[in-house]
DNA sequence: ATGAAAGCGCTAACAG
DNA sequence: CTGTTAGCGCTTTCAT
């Protein structure tokens, strides 16, 4: 009753395997008849072509690679499950490569995973690639677009992070604040550079620009995570001087941490500190935070739609695109007390 | 130079396509010479044997699926890191198979990505299966673990969730509460219930042990999301008559938006009212959440190794795991303050 | 519209 | 220790 070959199937039917490969993909050739008849007799057998065989057949394999530094951070799962929804409205599959699990192994799965063919296009979540890696991606000669970050030689689909730096940061200063602190990401793994410069940079720039005093001690590391934010907050609050009236974080991980370090000491925000971050993550509005706002589904929706186009023939499919954002005015802004 | 296959790098190195598989696989019976001539031509030649050929070959895909009901949810992704670990270390690729994506697809998903043999093995992240889709993958065989909840018919680890609920429980009757709240997550999509049934029903057994009161009107659906607990917090806090003096949360992420729309209100934790949770995510110790604290990574770790082992031919491998959890206090429980 | 047959690239017996 | 050869299951010309 099972099928395990095409040929089962073809026999059960009494038609050449090539009749239930073009009745099956749904190939012209083959009468009405005749298909609908190979359809249900497959379908009745349980039959499900093997992957191995039609992509040694084909050399397609009809799997997407998501290459991601960290799988459970905030912009990383968002944008696998948008790449996601595109490969599934189109029967693709989604192979997850989580670059953190691979200590000195990163050289070997470039040549293995990539070179083995096993996906026919690839999504790079912001990271940045080794010299060698890059290479390797363009000797593959795969489709490839970035995500979240650039991937150079490539096309990406991202937001400009200097622009969102800019406005996160020129909020504060049009609310009036003149001593303003931030926290960046310093990723220790160099997985990911490009964004945290980036953003960094902005905000200098967008501070001199406004004639304010960019202070070196005032700038922290919060590695991009909640408990990093509380470790910044921790350092601004115990150090002795001036405090910032304002606290810019390059993600709202870190402004949540920051948000909670405040609490925890009776500093209250807006009052006596603003707070803005990046990325609307699901706990900045109900923590009220203030933030520009980013949509990493969409992101990685798209990237993944520009692949399948490409895979399906149609040219120039890639190209970079820059990712809309907005800031979301709450509650942890406000004009400085005095 | 490239080569582009075994062909090419039998030709090279003057021996047959058997020798170079068997050199390169490591397998027995080639001489170390020239084992190491051709491992060095074919590394220079940039070979790499293709996954669908080899595939075919020997009906292995070095590929394992991960079944999950979301991939950005605080469980799932850390389940996933952790499948992540354990395939990376055994060079297995890792396939995602998030079931969110497909509305009415789920029956085609099982027949062509199960079937179809594109993986070794399967990882079911705590979700129902419909009896169908359980005979599916009776049918095809395939080795496979549930983690986080109960797959009918398989092996599992997971906590224990009934202990869980009744430990976070039992921690606030002990504190000397008598007026309970809970907020547990109902799954509209079905795709995840055990789980909370198990949590809710500890939940009423250990208050009725106790010889406290249910109040069917203190027992709301949180959803397993910040906003959710917000929303249960909201009806909680808006209801007329007795508040309660805590609330048992059957996840951090519910736990940590009570206590959000808690401080809005100027509603005091632990003063006035305590949280508990269950997760230990990583907002939890910032926000000095009590909770129930498991850890998923470690979970999905295991779950791989059981199944890698069962693929490797180990007898037994694969066999159910009661996964440790233990109660860590912070500061948002307290006795009642009357 | 349908079938026959030659691969796709690798593995696994079996010989030698 | 090494080579020969027959598949693995599907796709794809090329005939018919």
């Amino acid at each position: 009753m099972i099928a395990s070959s095409i040929e089962d199937v073809a026999a059960a039917a009494k038609v050449s395997t090539a009749t239930v490969s073009r009745a099956i993909r749904g190939l012209p050739r083959v009468s009405p008849q005749t298909r609908e008849r190979i359809l249900a007799i497959a379908s009745e057998m349980g039959y499900v072509a093997s992957s191995a065989a039609s992509g040694l057949a084909t050399g397609r394999t009809r799997t997407i690679g998501v290459l991601a530094p960290y799988v459970s951070r905030w912009f990383f799962s968002r944008a696998i499950e948008g790449v996601d929804v595109a490969l599934q409205e189109n029967q693709y599959n989604l192979m997850l490569i989580n670059l953190a699990g691979y200590g000195g192994g990163r050289e070997r799965l470039f040549e293995h995973t990539m070179l083995r063919k096993q996906i026919d296009a690839l999504v790079v979540l912001c990271l940045a690639l080794l010299p060698s890696e890059l290479e390797h991606l363009h000797k593959t000669e795969i489709p490839l677009v970035a995500v979240g970050g650039p991937v150079k030689g490539f096309h990406q689909v991202c937001i400009d992070d200097y622009q969102v730096a800019q406005l996160a940061t020129q909020h504060l200063i049009d609310l009036g604040h003149t001593r303003i602190a931030q926290v960046l990401g310093e990723d220790k793994n160099q997985l990911n550079f490009a964004v945290p410069k980036l953003r960094d940079k902005a905000f200098e720039e967008t501070l001199l620009a406004a004639g304010l005093q960019f202070r070196k001690e005032w700038e922290l590391d919060g590695d991009f995570t909640v408990a990093g934010g509380v470790r910044a907050a921790e350092h601004l609050f115990d150090a002795p001087g001036e405090r910032p009236t304002a606290i810019f974080c390059a993600s709202d991980e870190m402004a949540l941490g920051v948000m909670m370090e405040a609490e925890r000491r009776g500093i209250r925000v807006p009052q006596d500190l603003s707070v803005v971050g990046i990325d609307n993550h699901e706990f900045a509005a109900p923590a009220g935070l203030t933030t520009v706002a980013q949509n990493p589904v969409e992101q990685g929706r798209l990237a993944a739609e520009m692949l399948l186009n490409e895979l399906s023939g149609k040219a120039d499919a890639v190209h970079s695109v820059a990712a809309p954002f907005h800031l979301l005015r709450r509650s942890s802004t406000a004009p400085p007390s005095r």
